[in-house]
DNA sequence: ACAAAAACGATAAGCATTATCAATTTTGAG
DNA sequence: CTCAAAATTGATAATGCTTATCGTTTTTGT
């Protein structure tokens, strides 16, 4: 793997923004800057960082997928009024892929959980 | 909502099937007895089962959404090496809504998991 | 300095799903 | 039972998100 200005933009975004973009909300977000940025490049080189595990991908959210440079593993909550995304600890559920394999007797490599309902922020002023 | 023999085919092909079908695969195996179905049809119908509760959307798991008749929350396990889905008990992973919900002060009003592996069958032979 | 490899931008294609719409089916009141 | 209103259908176009293609540009190592 060369090299390339653009994953470093990429990287760098993420890194700056805790928001846990899209692909398209870096590209918006980066296009401001480098004009000529193609929404192919942001996808291209977010995979390379998903595969090189520097970025983490967050499917099953939302329609789109959104990304996440903090690597440690925790889940995400998704505030359906104001559309924030938040970390949740992995404490919560303790054991998972143990206790599936053990119900299952599979061998469990991998799990994934969301969230989603109101945040507090939202919860304290009535309708947004 | 009025009665549809088409709708009714497809709940029944549901129940019937134990396998957790796609909406591709529920019109697959209709189309030999209904050739005029329609997949746009089955979407519609899958869509409005899942609306009145009658059916439930497994998301996350694959590309494709999956459809369950089982009401019962529970979670799910893809094995990766011959695609089928298992069924995992809800108890692996108590309060989870709970102990979101105190973490961040949020009201959690769903959460999805699904995991992955290779199963117990798959596992005991080499290669498939 | 330069050729091979990698990455780029622009855009087409892919895949799953939803929307559109004229034709058909279902329903319920008369 | 009849008939018009409402719902549903099949066929297909459109959508949304993501990946593939391809000629051009950038990066790399000798």
């Amino acid at each position: 793997m060369n090299y390339s200005k653009q994953r470093d933009f990429i990287l760098n975004a993420l890194r700056m923004n805790p928001i846990h973009p899209t692909a398209e909300e870096i590209y918006t977000l980066l296009k401001k800057d480098h004009p000529k940025l193609s929404l192919a490049t942001v996808y291209r080189n977010l995979n390379q960082l998903v595969q090189t595990g520097l970025v983490r991908k967050i499917t099953g959210l939302e329609s789109s997928d959104h990304f996440d440079h903090q690597l440690h593993p925790h889940y995400h909550f998704l505030c359906q009024s104001c559309g924030k995304i938040y970390d949740v600890p992995e404490t919560v559920a303790p054991d998972v892929d143990r206790l599936v394999a053990k119900s299952l007797g599979a061998t469990v490599t991998r799990h994934d959980m969301s969230f989603s309902g109101v945040c507090s922020v939202c919860q304290k002023r009535p309708h947004v």
